[in-house]
RNA sequence: GUGGACGUAGCUCAAUGGUAGAGCCCCGGCUUGUGAUGCCGGUGGUUGGGGGUUCGAGUCCCCUCGUCCACCCCA
């Protein structure tokens, strides 16, 4: 608590050692089982021009409205830090005129930012894995991606998941919908809550997964979206649900998941626990048929899908550190020099290799046991002049005189 | 943006309004070529910051910053 003008801002925290070893394990886990599914990792831009999340979230979504970290620049340019992945991966795939080039299939690794009030499970600047697919008609698409979202987390070991599925309709089925649960909500307007009330023309699907009792005591038999899907998006989601079925990726219909952002249409997914408090969705996506062509491009249909890397960290809890294989001794001034040499030996074996600094051994020993070294290699003038050098195995406290090309062996053996 | 809880040593936490402490960690010694277990000693704090009440504030009041939890919303 020291220097307290020297903090990082609210709800933007450090990565520190023990959190990024297990960042790193679920980003090893990503690339591996993102690229059984054949795609390719993108590296894209932090910053973009306001304008696109304007118009692909939308305009009146709380992400635009007040959740921006967005500002003119020295050159008059209103540029803001991304809130989110996918609009910006759409403006990559136009403006790289990839358009003509097949089926895209990408993922990407990197920080978002939103400007909310943190609590657990959510931060200002927090990162995400996401995968996009451009070029993905049939539900066959759909399926595939929910499978590879379900390998992910598998791979991770992560338990106690839920994967829940929706169909959000489209632009023909989605407006009648709409005003037929807009009627049932205002006949009810009196019973429910201040909030749901705000969300009756703002956002009524909104309203069907309310938290608060009283509503969903009043929400029993109100219309849903699955129930009035058109023969298009009817097909659709008859075709995902049986894919997987085919595939036995576990699954729940939860006809309550509503999306944020203006774009989604058709399927959308959740996939939930209930270990994080109120933040317990962990990876959410869903379908974009319209976004590509709404951003100037050719109608393009579109899926994805994004979790969030510190929801999945919280959920596995602390990876062990790897430990160094070596830690040398060096015993005497005169051997410092040499039990460098020795030590960049080591290394150009592939050895990871802490040199403990020189003076008293007991120091040194300490240091080695704190970087809870394998072994460690003792230089003193007795080993200069023989040109070998004594091995400590740390658990076992045996030691032995050994050349370098021995302790190699005997390490990496 | 709204509401609630909290902020004391590097960490985890004590201290009826009356001299700021403990455990762990760290450093040193017992043992100048041997760690993790022992014993002895030591460093470390403007009690998040600022103001107020009081003879006296870590403790009470106000403001501010931050953390956490929830709402809103979302990964």
């Amino acid at each position: 608590m020291a220097a307290k003008s020297l903090q990082s801002i609210r709800g933007i925290h450090d990565g520190l050692p023990a959190e990024v070893r297990v960042w790193q394990r679920i980003e090893t886990a990503a690339r591996k089982v993102f690229g059984t599914y054949a795609f390719s990792e993108v590296r894209l831009p932090i910053l973009e021009p306001t304008e696109l999340f304007v118009r692909s979230i939308g305009e009146a979504t709380d992400i635009v409205s007040k959740e921006m970290y967005s500002f003119t620049d020295q050159g008059g340019d209103n540029i803001c830090l991304r809130p989110e992945g996918t609009a910006g991966s759409v403006r990559a795939y136009l403006q790289g005129g990839l358009t003509r080039s097949g089926t895209q299939r990408w993922f990407y690794i990197g920080p978002m930012f939103r400007r909310e009030r943190p609590q657990k499970g959510r931060l200002r600047q927090f990162q995400q894995i996401g995968v996009e697919m451009f070029g993905a008609a049939g539900p066959l698409e759909d399926i595939e991606m929910l499978a590879m979202a379900h390998a992910f987390l598998t791979e991770l070991g992560i338990t106690g998941l839920t994967i829940e599925v929706n169909s959000l309709g489209c632009a023909v089925c989605r407006p009648g919908y709409r005003d037929q649960l807009v009627g049932y909500l205002k006949q009810r307007a009196g019973q429910l809550c201040e909030t749901c009330n705000e969300r009756i023309e703002k956002n009524p699907m909104r309203v069907l997964d309310c938290k608060v009792a009283s509503c969903q005591a009043q929400l029993g038999d109100a219309p849903e979206m699955v129930g009035h899907l058109c023969e298009g998006c009817e097909t659709h989601f008859t075709g995902v649900k049986q894919g997987l079925d085919a595939l036995q990726v576990p699954y729940r219909i939860n006809a309550r998941i509503v999306r944020g952002l203006d774009y989604y249409n058709r399927t959308a997914f959740e996939i939930v626990t209930d270990q994080l408090g109120a933040q317990g969705t962990v990876l959410a996506g869903g379908r974009y048929d319209g976004l590509v062509e709404e951003l100037g491009g050719p109608a393009t249909q579109a899926i994805g899908f994004a979790a969030g890397l510190e929801r999945l960290s919280m959920l596995l809890g602390e990876t062990e550190a790897a430990g160094v294989d070596v830690a040398v001794v060096a015993l005497g001034d005169a051997a410092l020099t040499y039990s460098l040499k020795q030590a960049a030996l080591l290394r150009s074996e592939g050895l990871s290799v802490v040199h403990c600094g020189g003076g008293n051994a007991k120091r040194q020993f300490r240091v080695a046991d704190r970087e809870s070294a394998r072994c460690v290699v003792v230089i003193g003038e007795n080993e200069m002049h023989t040109g070998l050098v004594t091995l400590k195995d740390m658990a076992t406290g045996n030691q032995h005189e050994l050349s370098i090309a021995e302790v190699v062996q005997a390490i990496s053996g």
